[in-house]
DNA sequence: AGCTCATGGCGAG
DNA sequence: TCGCCCTGAGCTG
């Protein structure tokens, strides 16, 4: 269930249970066996995200750098330590907890400069409050790609996933086809705003919600429901159900691999801004 | 038991 | 653009 904002929630609560002690590391899958050996003792000093990227702080400097790809797992749980089960790969045990990791697409030590590296190339992230949206909007006003696209790639904003993508793009009432470069940039503010807001609630509660209060089903006068991934949204995975807002069937399609979900009458074509 | 699908991303062609 | 890597849940039989 990753997209930027559980990433970060893991930073903090890595550095909430394990931060300024020894940890024990270990790989009972044994794929990442020499790694674990290396920070195992070791005191974890800081933890940090950028967009799907987590990045946990050990004397040396040196850095754990995991990400869960699409089917990665993290999970925590408390003293005593159950036997892990042989898919993990990286336990950490500290005083009163411990952490599993399973099937991520990277769990690597890396250097201060391979760290950098990574930052480098990825773009702004809405959680990094430093972070600077202009730097996605000189790609985007360029680009003959469109936003459903862009927003999906890590070098242009990070941390974005398929749920906030159509999600956000939704909330703005525009069409997932239209060009970077025909958004304009009073609508980029807006998106980026909006994504920093939605994914700083993400964090807090650990799960995407995207639908205004005003158009939650029992505000609607509607059955209430519970959305498959565990949030309330108005269009992710809701292909062929009825748009929240108008009624009109929920369209999906592929793109770039990815299942696109859009209100072809919320979001209509070339949608003037504003209007 | 075997299939499909999932909130990602990479490299080959 | 495609195939591939990682794992587990929820179906189908």
């Amino acid at each position: 269930m990753p997209e930027g904002h559980t990433i970060h929630r893991l930073a903090a609560d890595h550095f909430e249970r394990f931060g300024g002690r020894p940890v024990r590391a270990s790989s009972p899958q044994g794929k990442f066996s020499d790694g674990a050996a290396l920070i195992d003792n070791h005191p974890m000093t800081s933890t940090e995200a950028h967009g799907k990227h987590l990045f946990l702080g050990f004397d040396g400097p040196t850095w754990v750098h995991i990400h869960l790809g699409l089917f990665g797992k993290l999970g925590f749980g408390t003293t005593p330590v159950p036997p892990p089960t042989d898919t993990v790969r990286l336990r950490l045990t500290g005083e009163d907890a411990y952490a599993d990791l399973r099937g991520p697409t990277t769990c690597a030590l890396i250097t201060d400069a391979e760290k950098q590296a990574i930052h480098d190339r990825l773009g702004p992230d809405p959680l990094r409050t430093a972070d600077d949206p202009d730097r996605a909007w000189h790609r985007i006003s360029r680009s003959r790609t469109t936003i459903a696209a862009l927003l999906m790639d890590q070098k242009i904003v990070a941390g974005v996933g398929n749920v906030y993508r159509a999600e956000v793009l939704f909330r703005h009432g525009i069409d997932p086809y239209r060009l970077g470069k025909d958004l304009t940039h009073a609508e980029w503010d807006a998106i980026w705003t909006d994504l920093a807001a939605l994914m700083r609630e993400g964090v807090r509660n650990n799960r995407i919600d995207t639908v205004r209060p005003e158009h939650t089903p029992e505000a609607m006068g509607r059955e209430p429901r519970k959305d498959d991934h565990g949030g309330e949204v108005y269009v992710y995975r809701r292909a062929t159900m009825p748009c929240l807002l108008c009624d009109t069937e929920i369209r999906t399609t592929p793109l770039a691999s990815r299942n696109l979900f859009w209100c072809p009458t919320c979001q209509p074509n070339s949608s003037p801004p504003g209007a």
